[in-house]
DNA sequence: GCCGTTTTCGGCCCGACTGTTTTCAGTCG
């Protein structure tokens, strides 16, 4: 019965809602809350840990019953509280936890005056006005939730980080041009660089609030002025992004935004540690007393409260504070400090440009070496390359690389797995190229075991290099395969295999998290595009991004090595 | 339900806003 850390947290998750329902005490949820996230944000999986019979109470937030709890779910796929829950509330209420304005109590209320457990029935009662009936519901709340009701019904209500973009840093700039503003800046998970965003919170300081207030909501991208009040205006895009601009002091300008840009953990644990020295930390400042004693820049609040400045990439409380008080934060790699580019397609398979296209925009890029690694025969719909039509290539290359001076161009293929964990291509073929990566592309569904096993008897195989899109997923579309990355990580040291971290910004596989504990494993990472065109090169600095969530430094990364230091590690 | 340089019991992050009230509960970030 494999169960993966995702499931866990995602059970403790709904434990947490339904007992929020129930009015359980709130401290009990944020337990379950807290201990969801821990599972979530760690690399080893429990179910492994259960089976080897570690201490889980050694888990920050786990104690002894969420302890047996954990063992109870792996063991049993079950998870008998939640389901006893379940049969005093029903499954869907926590659903209506999604709607802006209803809480708990709310959705409690609803629930034992109309039994409403359903979107439909929710916007059914409030239409018929007896919702009316309940006290504290309102015309303005009753607005809200038939509102929120649409709103939810339309699927995906995260945003991915390159979606966002362009919409976020069109509009900073719109606000950074007007004369009001002394400073702009985008802060939450925008600016943790995550690879989904919720909606945009966007603080400034401004000379008249008035008049940036105005010019905000008279922006043309923006479809519907939710608000507009004396600190806060929020809009709506076109794209149905939700905007917050708040209005900031100059003086509270470095805690706003420490406030604002999260994590929420992360501000939590400093506050404690504020705490405990007698201090408070609110969004306008560190304060002792009446006394500000720190407000106006995040770095110095960090150094106030005896930190280093930590990057937003990772401020995510997994272990960061920590890290800064044992001098061991990572120092992260920047995009200027990769050197090529190891996964690309030319039109020799899907790709839309040529080779001598793509390294000529890699060269202005600045890279060293790229290498293209175009797809395998198995993956016909993308006109693999066979053996003959791979030598041609080959050929082509070397013709190339004669021709073109600032850069090397690396003979690759991203080579299929097939289902048995062969090679799609025999090793005589292989053994003809600079770079072999590895890459699953069909059979997701196999076992746990014979999918673990399938990749490893891949990146056995001496020419493998590289293991591409290593878990598969493709964010809000395909989960990840089931797959042991404990023992994958393993072998890849052992086998001298980096593995990918793919920068296609639906991709970021390895996600952040895999990311730094491959690394803290000592498997090295390729940040690699997968460009199949030339602005797809661009897609490197999402990939960057996610390489700094996970902790990663230039040393961890092969294609921030010289070409020689690659050369050498591809012949090892 | 977790946790411990005031504690094995009694705490648990904090402030603002909104809509509904007539002093505040609920929700949100």
């Amino acid at each position: 019965m494999a169960i993966t850390n995702s499931e866990i947290a995602r059970i403790f998750e709904q434990m947490a809602d339904l007992l929020e329902i129930s009015g359980a005490n709130p401290f009990k949820v944020r337990a379950y809350r807290n201990a969801a996230r821990t599972v979530q944000n760690m690399g080893r999986s429990l179910e492994e840990m259960v089976e080897e019979g570690r201490d889980l109470t050694k888990l920050p937030g786990i104690g002894k019953d969420l302890s047996d709890t954990i063992e109870e779910i792996v063991r049993t796929g079950r998870f008998g509280k939640l389901e006893a829950l379940k049969k005093e509330l029903p499954e869907g209420l926590e659903s209506l936890l999604a709607i802006e304005g209803l809480g708990p109590k709310r959705i409690r209320q609803l629930y034992d005056a109309f039994g409403v457990t359903s979107l439909d029935a929710l916007a059914k009662l409030a239409e018929s006005g007896e919702i009316y009936t309940l006290k504290g519901f309102g015309p303005k709340l009753v607005a809200k939730i038939l509102k929120g009701v649409r709103l939810a019904k339309k699927a995906g209500h995260r945003f991915r980080y390159d979606i966002a973009r362009p919409y976020a840093e069109s509009l900073r700039a719109y606000l950074a041009d007007f004369d009001g503003v002394i400073e702009v800046e985008i802060a939450g998970s925008y600016r943790r660089k995550k690879e989904t965003v919720g909606d945009l919170d966007i603080l400034v300081v401004a000379k008249a609030w008035q008049e940036v207030s105005d010019r905000f909501v008279a922006y043309e991208k923006v479809k519907e002025v939710v608000s507009k009040g004396p600190t806060r205006s929020t809009v709506i895009l076109s794209n149905d992004l939700q905007v917050d601009l708040r209005s900031v002091p100059a003086e509270s300008y470095g805690s706003a935004l420490h406030y604002f840009t999260g994590s929420k953990a992360h501000n939590i644990k400093i506050r404690k540690m504020a705490m405990q020295r007698g201090w408070k930390i609110n969004e306008y400042g560190l304060f002792e007393g009446d006394k500000q004693l720190a407000g106006e820049s995040e770095e110095e609040l960090y150094e106030k409260m005896g930190l280093c400045y930590i990057e937003p990439e990772l401020r995510e409380d997994r272990g960061e504070i920590e890290a800064c008080m044992e001098g061991r934060l990572p120092d992260l790699v920047t995009l200027e400090d990769i050197r090529g580019d190891l996964h690309m397609h030319t039109t020799w398979s899907d790709g839309r440009a040529t080779i001598e296209a793509m390294a000529e925009a890699a060269k202005a890029k600045g890279y060293d070496y790229i290498a293209i690694t175009d797809h395998s025969r198995h993956l016909t719909v993308a006109k693999g390359l066979n053996e003959k039509r791979l030598l041609e290539q080959i050929e082509a290359i070397d013709a190339l690389n004669e021709k073109m001076d600032g850069i090397t161009i690396l003979k690759g293929i991203e080579c299929d797995i097939l289902e048995d964990g062969t090679m799609d291509l025999p090793d005589s073929v292989l053994a003809k190229l600079d770079l072999v990566v590895g890459a699953v592309h069909y059979k997701f569904d196999l076992s746990r075991e014979k999918q673990t096993t399938r990749v490893l008897k891949a990146i056995a195989n001496p020419y493998v290099k590289i293991l591409a899109h290593p878990t598969g997923r493709v964010i809000g579309h395909r989960n990840p395969y089931a797959l042991d990355m404990e023992t994958l990580y393993r072998a890849c040291r052992e086998e001298g295999v980096a593995l990918e971290l793919n920068a296609q910004p639906e991709r970021l596989d390895l996600d952040d998290v895999h990311a730094k504990v491959a690394k803290e494993a000592g498997v090295l990472i390729s940040v690699a595009t997968d460009a199949h065109d030339i602005p797809s090169l661009d897609f490197m600095s999402y990939g960057i991004n996610q390489a700094r969530r996970g902790w990663l430094e230039k040393g961890d990364i092969l294609n921030c090595r010289t070409l020689r230091q690659l050369r050498a590690f591809l012949k090892a």
